[in-house]
DNA sequence: CATCTTGTTGCAATTTAGTTGCATTTATAA
DNA sequence: TTATAAATGCAACTAAATTGCAACAAGATG
């Protein structure tokens, strides 16, 4: 992979903050920077190279956050969107494939609501 | 609701099978009979009325399955997609919400890929 | 049964997320 | 410095979902 000035922006956004950001935002946020099928194709190599994984939030958007180890093993963890900040991020909990009678389970999605810790306290 | 002809397909569809249909599904297959801003319409009125309930699927697209009960407690359960006959449905076991620490848990949904029971006898 | 009211539908236009093909640019290795 | 393959920009396109409005029809009323 080229280090382009638009792939060090991108990866610096993700070592900014934690939270799982949408391919939305990141095409508005860096509109002026870069076009947006620049966006979702660097987006798509971090994935492919193990830096970042994605899934698919309550609105039907796509969204990436940083893979925390090179695991080879694919962790299996929940999202979580919190209805207050509106801030969705990773779970760092290792979640086990659940087991259900006649089915093999190869994959798993979780994705929770709620209230987060800062909007807690 | 008014029983109009086109409620009465959809509804009668959701009747026949019980796996979780996509919203593209029905709009190709009911397009000679109803517009697909009807289709739209009525699978909301559903899922207001508490008939239906709805989750994104694996590809972005919205999926309607039946509720089984009518209990107001919204109960909570995995969904399914068979890689082998591409079927999508609801898994009926009862999914308790996830304790996790510092954070209040409202809504939870699972999304799950493997091979089904048919596929695998 | 005829008529009225309003929930419902059809249609066309629009919004939005994501994809594709191709010409141009640029990182980087020789 | 030059070559070359990777990466980008751009415009056009696809597909899901939404919106506004005129027209229609279910079913209540008399
Ligand atoms: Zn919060
Ligand atoms: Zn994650
Ligand atoms: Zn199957
Ligand atoms: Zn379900």
């Amino acid at each position: 992979m080229r280090k382009t000035k638009q792939l060090k922006l991108l990866l610096n956004e993700f070592n900014q903050k934690e939270d799982a950001i949408s391919i939305v935002e990141l095409v508005n946020k860096f509109s002026d920077k870069m076009n947006k099928t620049t966006v979702y194709r660097i987006l798509d190599r971090f994935e492919k190279e193990g830096i970042l994984h994605w899934f698919i939030d309550n609105d039907g958007l796509k969204r990436y956050a940083k893979n925390k180890k090179k695991s080879n093993t694919k962790e299996v963890h929940p999202h979580f969107l919190c209805e207050d900040c509106g801030t969705t991020s990773c779970i760092p909990i290792n979640i086990k494939l659940p087991s259900i009678p006649e089915y093999i389970i190869k994959t798993s999605e979780h994705f929770l609501t709620g209230q987060c810790k800062k909007c807690l306290s």
